[in-house]
DNA sequence: CCCATCCTTGTACACTTGAACAAGGAACAC
DNA sequence: GTGTTCCTTGTTCAAGTGTACAAGGATGGG
């Protein structure tokens, strides 16, 4: 075994809690236990996160910097929003899914951390939350999405239906985190009811079915709990 | 106070242990917690449920069952297969949003019991996921949905998008649960893309897309982990 | 009324938990 | 080489954990 510099402990350390707490849940994997799969005393992981929740924090903390950066680079490419959405779903799919466990942490375990702790996090998630939001907004400017969508509500829609892939997931499936992205991506855009039984002019059938924005004006993004 | 029978016991139990698991996960939630919260002893509770995964267990028995038998009864109203999902979707969403946190916990804590323990619900959650795929493969049997669309896959995509307000909705807010399910709903029939922005024949870009079913034939239900 | 059954009570036990800490390196600047 | 800083080590502690259990009601059938 080569020797370990600091911040090799430290990433073995977050890697190792970000499984365990994936696991088991935060409350249920120990220090310990975190201590020895990351193969060093407890002390030692005490030592660089002086409370358990300041481990979650920066674990937490870490992800959403991860995945903020992959995504922003990912949607670069492309200066089409539906395009450059289809992509953000992909990355963000490969992230949570590939990635260590720390993205599924932060999305999971988010609303048990303490005030402070949650306070601590909010500023850097909510940016991540904003890529989204522009995203979409900027779709819906460009006349791409229905006219008088609830976009604070699609982007819950479509960052809901995104994350609760990784309760099914399983790694070595039948298909990539980008083949289920495209898939998703296509169902959100074009719907799954066929030609034949769709209502025109569709923009009733949404206002029907309560999907468009309520008559009073709100603001763009709306706000998460917390 | 009045006098409790026993009954009532177990039901104050199961929901004090449903808020309590909800909110600081299973593992961080003890069972004298939890028998403060019922207002019983710790040894009352430990009568009943041997173990704490013994509650856990009878908890999310009950919740599936619940939430089972609403559903079944919901979406006898209508013999359209895509009413019926609009209105399983309603009772899903009310009963997640509003009753007791049981099915919270059965839905997120699932993937953490023991491999006996998962077992021994695995029938009825199967079952209850069966209702959803059977609404599914009606409709597109009727021919209301795009054709070759993998319904597994569209399964896991409405369940999942429905699964996850509960991160987000705040009982009291701008929406009831019917009218976030409503939305969702014509957001997963319709989809967001507006009209002048949606390719045709719509069947190529869902093909390019990868929402399709692949070329091997599978088999209805897809399996969902454990 | 008696008694058997059911359930609660309160306590006890063995163990794990998060956190603290003295002591001892290892690495590095000078 | 020396001194200092950084980090690890192993242990310790009080609090909390799941569970077990003896003792004591309450309840209801006969």
């Amino acid at each position: 075994m080569t020797k370990r510099t600091a911040g090799d402990i430290d990433t073995h350390v977050l890697t190792a809690a970000a499984k365990l707490f994936r696991e088991h849940g935060v409350a249920g994997a120990s220090v310990r236990a975190i201590a020895d799969a990351a193969g060093v005393f407890p002390g030692s992981v005490t030592y660089r996160y002086p409370t358990k929740e300041a481990l979650v924090v920066a674990l937490m903390q870490r992800a959403v910097e991860d995945i903020s950066v992959r995504v922003f680079d990912a949607i670069e490419v492309s200066s089409d929003p539906v395009e450059r959405l289809r992509l953000a779903m992909r990355v963000h799919l490969r992230t949570l899914l590939d990635g260590d466990d720390a993205v599924f942490v932060l999305l999971f375990d988010w609303q048990r951390l303490s005030p402070e702790s949650r306070a601590a996090l909010a500023q850097e998630r909510r940016r991540y939350e904003s890529i989204w939001d522009g995203l979409i907004y900027a779709a819906a400017a460009s006349g791409q999405l229905v006219e008088g969508l609830d976009l604070s509500l699609v982007r819950k829609f479509v960052f809901g239906a995104a994350n609760s892939v990784a309760f099914w997931y399983q790694a070595g499936g039948p298909r990539t985190p980008e083949e289920i992205a495209d898939a998703f991506s296509a169902l959100i855009g074009l719907g799954a009811l066929s030609e034949r039984s769709r209502p025109r002019p569709s923009v009733e059938a949404y206002e029907q079915l309560g999907a468009l924005r309520p008559h009073t004006t709100r603001n763009q993004g709306g706000n998460d709990v917390e």
